[in-house]
DNA sequence: GTACTATACCTAAGTGAACTAGGTATAGCA
DNA sequence: TGCTATACCTAGTTCACTTAGGTATAGTAC
């Protein structure tokens, strides 16, 4: 997996939000992230795992053992109430944020 | 000066930015970037200043002391080549990377 | 049957940008 | 005389991310 240079803060949104369509296991989540970001972001695995269990630490996240579509035991990964309320503060905070910053930088000079 | 939770990384290109307009003191800059993103982010002077040398280190940003409209003295910075070329290179990864996550949140579930 | 790739998980050590929380000094105003 | 805004600074801390490894299994290619 090769280095995606994360603006750093915004893994945490983007985790929470591939859960809300569902529960999914770590790799999965790498694998969506990079998906429907085409490839702009490339989630390192020594990110990636720590972010879902400093998630999880907060209580945003929950755990369960269960088995892939191929048949490999996975760890997955469900949204709590508290972490759906936490995806829609964040979701609001990245809007406003990235809003404000291209404003920024589309106005007029170089 | 409130704090205003950068997403880390985004600094820089703003600092630039704020640049791109004319030499500009550092006091100036953080100024530009409240007023510009409309309070949205409030650059905290211990992240401002030290990023400020750090550009200059880098070869981005030079400094020369002068005197404000109102008779004080303050640090101006102005871009070098290499810092203009290294803003539009920042301006195009910020907007890529923008782009990316918000249609990763956009997509339909919550 | 043996190597290789993709899947699936993990962590220890290091980096470094931002935050916290102070500090100095001056101009202008009440 | 004190208060606010301007204008600069840094030491110490935090913590997310990067680097660089590690384990194990399923499926495929040779």
């Amino acid at each position: 997996m090769a280095g995606s240079d994360l603006y750093i803060g915004t893994l945490d949104v983007l985790i929470l939000k591939a859960l809300s369509w569902g529960p999914m296991h770590g790799y999965g989540i790498g694998r969506w992230i990079r998906q429907t970001t085409e490839d702009v972001l490339a989630v390192q695995e020594g990110a990636l795992y720590p972010a879902l269990h400093r998630l999880q630490r907060r209580g945003w996240l929950e755990e369960e053992w269960g088995v892939t579509e191929t048949g490999r035991e996975a760890k997955y990964y469900r949204l709590t109430p508290a972490g759906r309320r936490q995806l829609r503060s964040e979701v609001e905070r990245w809007r406003a944020y990235a809003r404000a910053v291209s404003a920024a930088l589309d106005a007029a000079p170089a």
